[in-house]
DNA sequence: CTTCACCATGTAAGCCCTTACATTAAGTAT
DNA sequence: ATACTTAATGTAAGGGCTTACATGGTGAAG
């Protein structure tokens, strides 16, 4: 099998005898050819099955039709969701899509982010390893981009968020209906905007009701299972346990009932359970869990169309797009509906 | 805020008085530079914030710095772990990823394959929806690529793979262990090679058990939670049902489960079940599940390391990397361990 | 039949790098 | 001191594309 080097844009003018600039006319239907001469040139493209070089077009065009996008982890089922709704979104925009999992390693970013750079027209980020001053260097460079599930407070940009403190306030406001006046909360990493807010609407459920805060029943999670499953173990370990638990995220929630379980705590009957996002998987525990859905791929998508727009409209006014979450009552958290 | 222009070699040059050959040498290391001007030009690169267009580079060195990866759909469970790994393995080596999900839709190939060509060196490919026409193209042009998780046989190329086949057998041979005789199968889509094997493996532990197979008990399903539960209810509805089902992957047998429960056939007492993967999902079921393990993120690390290498190596002869899947025994198959 | 306008197309500069080759300066051997 | 090697650096030619500007040819208007 011999390497065939690729037809350059002059091998095509050549065979169709026209000038380079004719192809790159037809190509980009910027102006006007004569139809007989745009059909030659087509047909010729065809027959060599020739495809503009990108690097060469980017460098020339200073645009490469990629975005770029910087989240944690793609392995858990929340950013999969997302990013899935990114990558179907840039791809009817006939947009390429890098991806960057940070993987909690913040120090890797001087080197990674202009490297990366120079390969997108602009980022969706969706980790707070980015601060902001790399968010302002990145804006000097003409690099546009949009925060997904954060925002900062000195760095006004586009915004796709979540209405997490309502969501809570929902959620907890939920398990009050019960009748519960102990309710946990497990949280997140410190740093996390989505912990931070998850965190205000639980408290303010809770002096709604006339509640203090229990420090005991407030516990330090990682959003991951596991770290649900610490949790609920030094929960359920006190003297005067909770009757419920409102849990940051969908994760930690199914350790907490699996941990429940296992310590023959009866969910919901002795604990009720609420998690966060309406993963996949929430359907499918033992009871069903009830939780605060996030439209995830929705998310992506929207994040999506505002980096493009953006990129298009470089002055339009910034915007932010929050979106509501929906409880989702299924049965962790007592209710017996299905 | 203004937009500043970036800085170029040339700026970087003028401002620290040398040519822009040599400040290009400093970056690259290639070739020897006295260390004074080294210092001068770092310093100077450090101050400017300069960082190389990649996109000239990439025209100039012929190479992207970046793989792309090409799979039906991220929001698996399955499809993201293997990601993960790629990005990981990718990040190690200072190589950007480029994906695209087909969302199956075969036909966008013909556009999206020669665009996302001249963006980067090479491919791993996770899906059967690119053909053998259109790898030899790919091979043609001097694009590097890797399939993961299927081969073809009239086309010969690096590949990483999991022996589907001896892990169905596995999976079988476990049930038939636990007295089983009537066994049933639920598959993925016919085109799928993991079916295919797994099929194979499924009819092989029979054969071997001296049964034969019955085609009631081969159901056909789409490797997602409710094309398992569509099987079940067609299963358990049989005259004379089975009494233990190997699902073809752990989503189905997820489905399989809350199926069985419904239909109030206790689980594994009733029906054993056996599934295929061991998504993270498979430890939380109840019971949880006894399934075949995919290492999927080492399967995106290898396959990225493979297509490193003949990236590096172009003459290097092709390589198999073939994984053995391993079986993990919970509770829904009737082992009451854990 | 000339002149002007305009449409279709061509020419060439530029985008930002890498690198082969050319040049200069310094050091070594005689 | 002279000729020659070698190390450090510079010059310039691509790499494949877009696009401002130049050119040529056609039809309309006079």
């Amino acid at each position: 099998m011999v390497k065939k080097k690729n037809p350059t844009i002059y091998n095509v003018a050549d065979r169709a005898q026209v000038s380079i600039a004719t192809v790159s006319r037809v190509l980009s239907n910027s102006q006007k050819v004569r139809p007989e001469t745009r059909e030659k040139v087509l047909r010729t493209i065809q027959e060599m099955e020739y495809h503009p070089n990108q690097a060469a077009r980017k460098l020339a065009y200073q645009t490469t039709g990629t975005i770029g996008l910087i989240f944690p982890d793609i392995s858990g089922p929340y950013y999969s969701m997302v990013i899935s709704g990114v990558d179907q979104e840039a791809d009817r925009h006939e947009h390429s899509l890098l991806i960057y999992g940070t993987r909690g390693k913040p120090t890797a970013h001087d080197r990674f982010l202009p490297m990366l750079s120079s390969k997108v027209d602009g980022f969706i980020i969706m980790t707070r390893t980015v601060d902001e001053g790399q968010l302002l260097n990145l804006h000097r460079q003409g690099i546009q981009f949009v925060l997904l599930g954060q925002r900062y407070d000195s760095f006004d940009c586009d915004s796709v968020m979540l209405d997490n403190r309502a969501g809570a306030y929902q959620a907890v406001l939920h398990l009050l209906g019960h009748g519960h006046r102990r309710i946990a909360f497990i949280g997140g990493p410190e740093d996390s905007h989505a912990h931070q807010e998850r965190f205000d609407g639980y408290q303010a459920a809770l002096r709604h009701a006339g509640l203090n805060l229990e420090p005991e029943l407030v516990v330090k999670g990682n959003f991951l299972y596991e770290g649900g499953r610490m949790a609920a173990q030094q929960l359920l370990s006190l003297a005067n346990p909770p009757t419920a638990v409102f849990s940051g995220n969908d994760e930690m929630a199914i350790g907490v009932i699996d941990v429940a379980k296992q310590m023959n705590v009866p969910v919901p009957e002795k604990l009720a359970v609420v998690g966060f996002d309406d993963i996949q998987m929430a359907l499918y525990t033992q009871p069903s869990l009830t939780t605060i859905r996030q439209p995830m791929k929705r998310l992506g998508e929207v994040a999506t169309q505002l980096l493009l727009y953006r990129l298009k409209e470089r002055e339009a006014p910034i915007r932010h797009e929050v979106f509501s979450g929906e409880l989702i009552v299924r049965r962790s958290c007592g209710c017996s509906s299905e």
